[in-house]
DNA sequence: TCTGGGGTCCTAGGACCC
DNA sequence: TCTGGGGTCCTAGGACCC
């Protein structure tokens, strides 16, 4: 005789290999085939497919140094095509709300679901059932581990991975040890490179020996959140989902040049760019900011044409989020750290200090201000609407010899009009 | 030749105050 | 000229995540 149990559950939903999913999903020839998706720039190798994988091509690896086994087993190479993968993000968290609507997104491809609210024996079924939904409404392939924390269910995730079904749950089992024995240390949640290291030193290897070191040795040698991840892999709930959409509290913009910067000019636009860019979101989500930092940088790995990196932050008197002010202070700082002879490799404007702006009128506030808000305003419609950057400065620049190198791209952009696939038929 | 971008949180240490 | 102890707040930098 047993009774139903609701034991507290968490499933982590991730995507396989996400954003190679999203482009074999408009071009299914990819499917089956070696493919990888590369970072902004081309740089690194960020996203792979199982064949790609089985090829031994790395996760992080720079491009070019994976580029003869790439084109010895004619894998298909992609730039990253952010638009298209935050749709297809979108579509697959829809999908997910519906079988519960406290969720935290916490990745583009992975979600976080309370589902407490099934009982213990059926919960490996809902798992099921989620992936072939997800499966079937967005053609994106998940894997899905369930437990009683976050971290237990990424512990979940982690085995469902290598796991044809797809789905693992670590509910109902009485003694997990033997799993987390097979869990290396540094696979775990929260735990990088640097707390591998102290770990092995430790004498600590596995999720199961982390498990079982008493907490206060945890808290004293380490931190707080060593403490909370060891208590996670115990089964006590440590870190809650963060369902709720809390406002960020920073917003960066910064990108790698496709070729070297030298001239101050070049580098200007560059950073224009960025400040409107980053003014942009901002606004989007009714916010202001109370400080900027620009940065520039030449590359860490070509030493041999000296290294040079700075920033500069400016704070500005009233919180804004007002391009024109934002864009003016960006080039204060940029004129402060700029200096010539060097090769700039990458550069970068964050905003911080994020708060939600308020209609409310200060003793500052003026008839300037409402026309300056509508001209902001105006300027987003319109962008909005005929694609980025169709308003900007004179001072972002036309040319940009120094964009990004984007050599693989695809072209499918599943949130705009004009890319509408055409169909020619022949009669 | 070619090495991404965008976040959060914690902590140590300095500045300042009484 | 000698010179304490404790508290708060802020920031830069590190570590982690995807």
């Amino acid at each position: 005789m047993s009774f139903t149990q609701y034991t507290k559950k968490i499933a982590l939903v991730d995507c396989n290999s996400f954003y190679v999913s999203c482009e074999t999903l408009f071009n299914p020839r990819l499917r089956n085939k070696p493919v990888v998706v590369l970072s902004n720039n081309d740089g690194c190798i960020i996203s792979r497919s199982n064949e790609a994988k089985a090829l031994g091509i790395k996760m992080g690896e720079p491009y070019f140094k994976e580029k003869d086994v790439i084109v010895k087993n004619n894998v298909q190479v992609f730039s990253s095509n952010y638009s298209l993968y935050g749709d297809i993000s979108r579509r697959v968290m829809r999908t997910l709300k519906r079988f519960n609507s406290n969720i935290e997104i916490y990745s583009i491809d992975e979600a976080f679901l309370d589902l407490s609210n099934f009982s213990d024996d059926e919960i490996e079924g809902v798992g099921h059932e989620i992936r072939n939904v997800v499966l079937k409404w967005t053609g994106i392939p998940t894997s899905i581990g369930i437990a009683k924390t976050k971290t237990l269910s990424k512990v979940a995730n982690h085995i469902a991975k290598k796991k044809q079904s797809g789905v693992v749950s670590l509910i109902g089992i009485e003694n997990i040890d033997p799993i987390l024995e097979k869990v290396e240390i540094n696979d775990v949640w929260g735990v990088g490179k640097q707390l591998t290291k102290f770990y092995h030193q430790n004498g600590i290897y596995s999720a199961k020996q982390l498990k079982n070191k008493s907490n206060t040795w945890v808290k004293k040698n380490s931190n707080v959140l060593s403490s909370r991840t060891a208590m996670e892999l115990r089964g006590v709930s440590c870190i809650d989902l963060e369902t709720t959409n809390s406002k960020r509290k920073s917003c960066v913009v910064s990108r790698s040049f496709g070729k070297r910067v030298e001239h101050f000019q070049e580098l200007k636009e560059a950073i224009v760019g960025y400040a409107l860019n980053a003014s942009e979101k901002i606004r989007s989500e009714s916010l202001v900011t109370k400080s900027i930092t620009v940065f520039i940088r030449t590359s860490p790995f070509q030493s041999r044409y000296g290294f040079y990196s700075n920033s500069k932050t400016i704070d500005f008197p009233i919180a804004t989020n007002n391009s024109i002010e934002i864009v003016k202070a960006a080039l204060n700082a940029l004129e402060n750290i700029f200096k010539n002879g060097y090769l700039y490799q990458k550069a970068g404007v964050m905003l911080s200090h994020l708060s939600e702006s308020t209609n409310n009128k200060n003793l500052f506030s003026s008839e300037r201000d409402e026309k300056i808000k509508n001209l902001m305003k105006s300027i987003d419609n319109t962008n909005y609407r005929y694609g980025r950057s169709t308003l900007s400065l004179a001072s972002a620049g036309v040319h940009k010899k120094w964009n990004s190198k984007r050599q693989h791209y695809s072209k499918i952009d599943t949130s705009d009009f004009h890319c509408l696939p055409t169909i020619k038929a022949t009669l």
